[in-house]
DNA sequence: CGCACGATTGACGGCTATCAAGGTGTGTGG
DNA sequence: CCACACACCTTGATAGCCGTCAATCGTGCG
């Protein structure tokens, strides 16, 4: 299988950083030519893992942050009491891991949620050739920034909102990010079950049930199994993020 | 007031970073004495701002990170319905402004809890002293990895726990960071209203009253305004993180 | 002193968790 | 091909927590 040097191989292609579909939401984002070449280096691309097989564990020794290349990744961490709390649901070209950083342990445990590669990016390498690419560091850094504002997000929807209002806004998350990665974003299929985007959500699979029916009932969304059809976009962002019932009251000082 | 090179003044003695009580846990953590001499030049003092002041508004254009010297600060959104959303509280030697890095404009506004001091870092200073001392660029980057353990730790308190939980979980957090700080770690100052409190822990100040009443009548602690002692950390501790009502029965599976 | 704001207390209702039972789908083994 | 097991999802009845509304109280400040 060796090959003459300088001769580029249809595997080197389909792995490279500067081809992958992904470039614009991952680490290679504005980078340089060359720089995206050091980063190609550094890059181990792991062979797919199957569905509900462990990326890595809480508590396992932090080595390498990854980028997600097809598929779907859950993380979770466990309570003290047992239960499980999935943290997030990460797509191709989310960057995951990078919360061990500061402890040199993993926080949270990361499960494939259907049969799913990553790209495995060893940190003592990255961290190196940030020192020669400064581009490349200041790219970590933004993503991390990125990252923050999600998890911002994440408790907003978490706090004082309605079964219906968080379901709606997770749905138009998906709808957006699947968007983004050129999918359709008023037709797609949910990777997780309803009980761990229940759990995500902070409310047991029955509400879950319930909530869908009552979306679709109001005509803004079709589901079948795991297939969501987006009917209303308008009116879910309304549910969504919206003033509530009373929107074309201005007379009230509001809770602030 | 101009004075010879070299001589070192007193104000620089009190300003500087290699000085700082909070050294261990801000910028300056672990780096070498040139490298902390070098962030001490880009560093900038600001005069204090006073309670209720901005630091920030949300929306303005992103220039510098601030780390916290004296007082606190809180950071909030405005939702598009006009609620505030509380997003953070803030004490002495932590970093806020991290968000605004991804998108050149603060996500988020940060306001003075009470008369505040902090130290503006420049960001493209910092990133061009990143490209020279790769020490400092590191404890950027893991500032910001225990940024987003918190984080996450906070979707975890908002996620399905009860008021008495959120409340309980909150004081033990500023407990602790109270003690990080050398201060006392069962009898400290909320520097914050209970409304304020309660928005971030997606509660209405009514439920604030009553919750604080009933953990004073199990005699976990006691408050007088905004004067907080913990009387009972350990069952503060159960309560807040604690296996719940039924920690003995081992015999049932639990949600999982 | 009067005012504004935050904190408190009580009555009430709605939303969602809980408990219980049944239904659906998928993969496996006979 | 069918039967079975298992996980996931759905549906209904009930209860409890917390949000809402309303009124009162306390405190700091002009």
């Amino acid at each position: 299988m060796s090959l003459p040097r300088g001769v580029t191989t249809l595997k080197e292609v389909r792995d490279s950083c500067r081809n992958c579909r992904l470039r614009s939401l991952c680490l290679p984002e504005s980078l340089s030519t060359a720089d995206i070449g050091k980063l190609e280096e550094i890059v181990h691309r792991r062979k797919p893992i199957a569905r509900g097989d462990y990326l890595f564990q809480a508590g396992h020794p932090f080595t390498a942050i990854y980028a997600v290349r097809t598929g779907s990744i859950k993380t979770s961490t466990l309570l003290s009491n047992g239960d499980e709390h999935i943290s997030g649901f990460h797509l191709p070209g989310e960057v995951i891991g990078l919360d061990a950083i500061t402890s040199d342990r993993h926080p949270s445990a990361a499960i494939a949620m259907e049969t799913t590669s990553v790209c495995e990016i060893p940190f003592n390498s990255l961290e190196a050739l940030g020192e020669q690419a400064p581009a490349l560091q200041h790219q970590l850094v933004r993503i991390m920034s990125r990252e923050l504002v999600t998890e911002q997000g994440t408790a907003q929807l978490l706090t004082r909102r309605s079964a219906e209002q968080r379901l709606a806004a997770i749905l138009l998350n998906f709808s957006d990010r699947f968007a983004n990665r050129g999918l359709s974003a008023s037709r797609f299929r949910l990777p997780m079950s309803r009980l761990d985007l229940g759990n995500y959500l902070g409310l047991v699979p029955e509400t879950m049930s319930r909530t869908f029916r009552r979306l679709e009932e109001q005509g803004l969304l079709s589901i079948a199994g795991k297939e969501v059809s987006i009917l209303d976009k308008c009116a879910l962002t309304e549910l969504a993020y919206g003033t509530g019932p009373d929107a074309s009251d201005t007379t009230r000082s509001g809770r602030a």
